[in-house]
DNA sequence: TGCGCCTATATATAGTCGCA
DNA sequence: TGCGACTATATATAGGCGCA
């Protein structure tokens, strides 16, 4: 034989339609996944827990130090984890949007600081018309819980808006990669990996949800 | 200029001491994890859930379709007590919790918020060049990176004041656990999830160069 | 067939530098 | 200071091939 390899060759990042390529391509990116999971436990330290559902019902989990150790802790308990929750790390199911946003309080912290010198300075008159009150910061403390349910859903929706908007406008910058869907996955700690799955079940494999 | 970068250089596999190194590996690497994550979702259709926890107090989260889903599955249904560990509600039902921590660390933000309140005494109404533009009605579609990160940013401080005064209220009530629904504060509903996955954090997302 | 090995690229990224 | 950009490598891996 000669040289018939020619190396890799660059694939576009969609849904692979042959069965044999892609179940191969998934094992092999699923073992690159998690050693490169592995690495960043390790050289970070940080806390891992993967949970993969293959197309077929396999399941693929990594932790670190253990699965269940990470998820309780996301979803709020911290048993297992060690150490006073106090603070950022407790989780609760859906906390994980709320959590982020609270890690990144301090620096929102001073966005805000500096958004409300801004006003300060630049915002002395009224409009007149209808704004009775700071869009932001509006007077949430004097809200009951009607007014602030009908606040929050506002919100949200305003929310969804901005996110789409930052998605498209994500998309366009890296056209390339991260076509839409979840970018995900991280795998575990070296040796603390579980592997609690390997086998792979191509019989169900071959139903993919077409969600791609 | 020469060639002051020798490129990239071998490192080992060991925790890095260093901790502005270790902070930079890790979100470069993390970043990276993501996409090749997306990948892997996209090219195989598996579906993924992974919770990070990183060595300082963040957390983060990736899902496809969403973490909860692929968790709860991963844990056969439902876990984290009673069951709804996902959604607004149940979150406010630990409204204790959460509330602790919040409170916890975000004194700053509470003085802040005070501030602010000054202010809002001050000048109740806020007029200016551009800042009725920035209400909800806002024209996000048309909003540049810039202009949406200052959006994004004052969204979340938004978001922030209405889980505290809703968690405050809770508490308030927590006598009797009135089932009062909050504030559907969930600003990213269950794609919003999604996109925010994809976008990582909504400061880096939204900070790009003027390349766009 | 499924897997592991091999090779030639496609990617990821460790250091550095410059900017907000 | 932290972040994003850049560059020169270190890695990951798409195909191929051979073995069980």
């Amino acid at each position: 034989m000669k040289k018939t390899t020619q190396g890799r060759k660059k694939i576009e990042i969609k849904k692979i339609e042959n069965l044999s390529n892609r179940q191969v391509t998934f094992s092999k990116r699923r073992n690159g996944l998690f050693k490169k999971a592995s690495e960043l436990c390790i050289l970070s330290g940080a806390e891992i827990a993967i949970i993969v559902h293959s197309p077929g019902k396999r399941v693929y989990t990594f932790g670190h130090p253990t699965v269940d150790v990470v998820v309780d802790r996301f979803l709020g308990g911290d048993e297992g984890g060690g150490g006073e929750a106090r603070g950022v790390h407790a989780q609760l199911g859906n906390a994980r949007d709320f959590n982020r946003q609270f890690a990144d309080a301090c620096k929102e912290l001073e966005a805000e600081k500096k958004r409300r010198e801004v006003i300060e300075n630049e915002a002395k008159i009224v409009g007149g018309s209808g704004v009775e009150r700071w869009w932001w910061g509006a007077a949430v403390e004097e809200m009951g819980l009607d007014e602030l349910e009908e606040y929050g859903a506002a919100m949200e929706e305003l929310m969804k808006n901005v996110m789409m908007r930052a998605n498209d406008l994500m998309l366009l910058k890296s056209s390339n990669c991260l076509p839409a869907p979840a970018p995900e996955i991280e795998a575990a700690g070296d040796e603390s990996v579980l592997i609690q799955n390997n086998c792979f079940d191509f019989e169900n494999l071959i139903d993919f949800p077409n969600q791609l």
